[in-house]
DNA sequence: GCTTGGTTTTAGCTTGGGCTAAAAAAATTA
DNA sequence: TAATTTTTTTAGCCCAAGCTAAAACCAAGC
């Protein structure tokens, strides 16, 4: 079966729901690919008779495994062709996901297979989210927290982010926030529940909650 | 002004058609866009609208200055892509012009000129076809002449096809001719006006008249 | 157990890019 | 020049994917 350009954004866009909020509503999808809820109910219909999509009137969408694989695959393009702009382009991190969105449209399993070798098998793209393999595997992310989750006087390195749109990113590099970075929590700020990070050697950052909740680190011991 | 991936191919393919025959006619139009002498009047009338495209009832298109710069534009990216699916991505050369007519339409300028940057800013594609620079100049190539012009006993270097379709690439394959190779030509058969090349080294190929009008050389005064 | 407000669906319309069949124009041949 | 063939255009249709406005449904709150 060959799915649309619209299709695949669909499922996608149902697969994300389901992940983080276990349930696709009518409006969070219209909301996520950007069309009336009146155009949702239409696709949901096309992508159920296609067997894609588990679907019945007012209770929501959820993906069939067919559905599923189709949206595993395309989160495996789209971060592979993010790895492969950040890495080989140089493309900041903060201005890949709208061309991947495109990119990720494009071609079969050879292409992206190939494209995955030639990148040397990444296993996270450049916001810290893990890629799925080639048979849909998605490895998740080991003992992440969100960063507003740390105590006092502990030390982590930064491993993702929640939030990937541009205007977080670029705040991020305004802080010297990076993925791969360690930091220590130094004391938290009753005022503003704001935090105080020192990176090895020394630089201090002030990071306020609203920052710290989105970013995603791996509590070390050192 | 924005173009769907249908228009850009359009212009793509009066391009090629005024470049090679000198006038892009309806019916030759639909043959390389795949749909009906109908469905091209209705688009060339859409591109006349939007200024790409200078076209009257039954004298066939010709493109605007704008939308020269559009197709040119179109080819240099269907061409760098090529180059970076055969040097990055191993592809054979004969398999990559489907996957580059999907990729030429994604992007911007930025992400073409990255692109040109990563591969080198290569001269030519897979296919010896020369590759427009950023401000959409094409420099031809030198002194190509087909094979099948070539005198006995003169030597050459093969620097591109005419036919770039897969059978004759994988003709050419099975031959062992490939862009760069230099031959002397041995012989030319009277019956079937077919020809003898002996590569250096001294391996020798029987072409026949049909390949060698479709090889591109340039003669070399070894 | 109603009423009310938000969500979802239905109905009907729009636009882009195709199609076929028939009419019109151009080109070719007699 | 006239007749015939080929090419192009017109007219009217289809399908995908969107839209708006109105109707139907669901879930609270009184």
């Amino acid at each position: 079966m060959l799915l649309s350009q619209s299709q695949e954004n669909y499922l996608k866009a149902i697969y994300k729901l389901q992940e983080d909020d276990g349930i696709a509503t009518n409006q969070a999808l219209a909301a996520m690919v950007e069309a009336t809820p009146a155009s949702v109910t239409n696709m949901l219909r096309k992508l159920t008779d296609t067997g894609f999509v588990e679907y019945e009137a007012y209770q929501g969408a959820t993906l069939t495994s067919a559905g599923r694989n189709q949206a595993v695959a395309l989160v495996r393009k789209h971060r592979l062709w993010e790895v492969f702009l950040v890495d080989k382009l140089q493309y900041d991190w903060d201005a890949v996901h709208a061309l991947a969105e495109e990119l990720e449209h494009i071609g079969g399993d050879e292409l992206i297979n190939r494209l995955d070798a030639f990148l040397g098998h990444p296993g996270f793209d450049p916001h810290g989210d893990p890629i799925p393999n080639a048979k849909g595997v998605v490895r998740a992310r080991q003992h992440a927290i969100a960063a507003s989750e740390a105590s006092v006087g502990g030390t982590f390195v930064v491993c993702g982010v929640k939030d990937s749109s541009s205007l977080f990113l670029q705040h991020l590099d305004k802080l010297n926030i990076a993925l791969g970075k360690a930091y220590t929590l130094k004391e938290c700020l009753e005022f503003d529940r704001s935090a105080v990070w020192t990176e090895q050697g020394g630089a201090c950052t002030n990071v306020s909650n609203e920052v710290a909740k989105n970013v995603l680190i791996q509590l070390t011991d050192a």
